[in-house]
DNA sequence: TTTACTGCAAATGCTTTGCAAATCA
DNA sequence: TGATTTGCAAAGCATTTGCAGTAAA
């Protein structure tokens, strides 16, 4: 699944992508960079990159991104979609997110590694501070063992404080309460 | 999925459980925790705990699990592992590990957080030194975001220096080279 | 005896794939 | 034109679940 086709040497822009112009021009290079290895510029994989593009801050997983799409043309089919997300993080432009839920989300690759923090209470998932500087810790964990870390992003699960307050206790948690079972299938909700 | 009987007390012992001895002690251990939590003991359960204890430096997952317990006795089935596996999990025993395979793999816990290095050119799967500093750093990242860490396998991807001086390339690698593919599903070997 | 547990088979749901038709270069 | 790509429907596969029978306490 991962980077058979990322390139390390792409420009990854540190920036939020915040009007529909940068998203514009986003799409572009995406699609740019897919014709420049030998893919075609279709327009499924434009309607695709742009809505993932305009969700850059979501974390939508394939059922989700059919529905966004759908909206715009009902033509677009789920393999599609599947082909299309996989060429992408082959490409190094989104990383798959695993929150255990049964299924994968994606997100935009801003970075080449990236944390997430996962509260099994209530389902919210943050990002940390410094990643940059994190990131760097754990690749030297990595080449210290003889590897070289790939993009990617890295998930911690554990409760938020908030949790914790509300009484939340891992060892004697009632059942039904948390939102990441595996378990609970289903759509739910951009996060 | 994760720990709703989990008692962070319990203790878990750093050693390396190497003769059936030492098996057979940590197999009425872990019977016992489960009947002190109401749950009964079984001999399908016994034998699955016993089982995974004998492999605990390996990764089995659950069609590995049936395999080797269908040898001593064929009588178990496919959904009592499941139902086992998911059990001890509950409990804190087994950390489920994720080596984007497309199923889980489950290992015994040693470590409330372990960490595991992946290589996607040969699949090779190794730990990190000090790994009790190292399980430290990514709570204080957590605590730093107001989030308490769970007891969990954490995966990081990467290439071995092996891979690399062997000619993979990340960017171009060509297909089918990478056992840890999604696509190909299967049973492949304990790890 | 009561309740939990088991095995089986069926169901579930995400993901992949074969193929003919449509589309891009 | 010729190779890719697409949409659809059908598979594939890990995992979960309903249920009737079995076994622990």
């Amino acid at each position: 699944m991962l980077p058979f086709l990322y390139d390390p040497k792409a420009d990854r822009e540190v920036i939020e992508i915040v009007d529909e112009e940068k998203v514009k021009e986003k799409v572009e290079e995406y699609l740019r960079s897919l014709q420049e290895k030998g893919f075609r510029i279709t327009s499924p994989r434009r309607l695709i990159v742009e809505t993932i593009l305009q969700n850059w801050d979501k974390h939508p997983n394939v059922r989700e991104l059919l529905d966004l799409i759908q909206e715009k043309d009902p033509s677009i089919g789920l393999a599609t979609i599947y082909r299309t997300v996989e060429l992408l993080v082959e490409m190094g432009f989104l990383h798959e997110v695993n929150l255990d839920e049964g299924f994968s989300r994606f997100e935009v690759s801003l970075k080449d590694i990236h944390f997430h923090l996962v509260c099994r209470g209530c389902g919210r998932v943050v990002h940390l501070k410094d990643e940059d500087q994190k990131s760097q810790v754990a690749e030297e964990w990595a080449e210290d063992m003889g590897f070289t870390l790939l993009p990617q992003s890295i998930e911690l699960f554990g409760v938020c404080h908030e949790c914790l307050r509300k009484g939340f206790d891992p060892s004697r948690m009632p059942q039904g309460e948390c939102r990441c079972r595996r378990r609970r299938r289903m759509h739910r909700g951009l996060m």
